[in-house]
DNA sequence: GCCAACGTTGGC
DNA sequence: GCCAACGTTGGC
C-alpha cells in the first residue's frame, strides 16, 4: 500500500507497507514536519547541524505512524506554524523509529532529523492554498497532524513554487 | 483572542 | 461502548 494511501484509509493501518507492495513508489519518501518557531526554529535546527535532533513528543498516533514509516534519507520539509505558516527549509531523516524517552508510557517515539538546506523563498500556506494542484495536501486536508506524508508529486510542485 | 476541528478522558 | 466534557492545535 502506498503511503498517501494508507494514511487516507480510515482506519489507518498500524503499518504502512512501501516498495514491493507499491512498485511505483520510489525508495525516497517525503514528509512535512510543522514546528512552532517560538519553540524550535528552522534557525534552530540548522544550528543543530549535522547531528540534528530528536524530532520528539509526538502523542498522536496518526503522526506515530508517519514517524514509523520514515527511512533514513527520506527528506521533509520543515514548516513554521501558528507564526510565519510557511515551509522554510528541508530536512533528512538521519535515524529511524526508536523509543522515545520523553514519553512515560513508551507507547510513542521519534526520528532525528537534520537540517539540509533553506528554501531559496518559503512556501506560505497562503500560496498552497491558492495552488489546486496542493489541494489535496495533508497540511489542508489535516490541517492539524504535526507530521505528515508528501507526495512525490506535492514535493515536486512546492519545490517549484519555492524557487519562483 | 477567538473558535473550529479533533483527539482524549472519564462517567455511566 | 457511548458520548459529553475538556484540552490542544493552529488558522484567522
Amino acid at each position: 500500500m502506498c503511503v498517501r494511501e494508507a494514511f487516507l484509509a480510515k482506519p489507518a493501518p498500524a503499518r504502512v507497507e512501501r516498495g514491493s507492495i507499491c512498485l511505483e513508489t520510489p525508495p525516497m519518501a517525503h514528509w512535512l514536519y510543522k514546528s512552532e518557531p517560538f519553540k524550535w526554529s528552522w534557525d534552530q535546527q540548522v544550528k543543530a547541524g549535522a547531528k540534528g535532533t530528536h524530532w520528539d513528543g509526538v502523542r498522536n498516533h496518526l503522526a506515530k505512524q508517519q514517524l514509523q514509516a520514515m527511512k533514513l534519507g527520506d527528506t521533509g520539509f520543515f514548516y513554521h506554524s501558528n507564526e510565519g505558516k510557511e515551509i522554510v527549509g528541508i530536512v533528512e531523516v538521519i535515524r529511524e523509529f526508536y523509543p522515545d524517552p520523553s514519553d512515560a508510557t513508551g507507547k510513542f517515539g521519534m526520528v532525528d532529523i537534520k537540517a539540509v538546506k533553506p528554501l531559496k523563498n518559503p512556501v506560505t500556506l497562503a500560496t498552497i492554498k491558492a495552488e489546486p494542484r496542493l489541494e489535496n495536501m495533508a497540511l489542508i486536508k489535516f490541517s492539524r497532524l504535526s507530521v505528515q506524508p508528501v507526495t512525490d508529486e506535492e514535493w515536486d510542485i512546492v519545490l517549484s513554487l519555492a524557487q519562483g
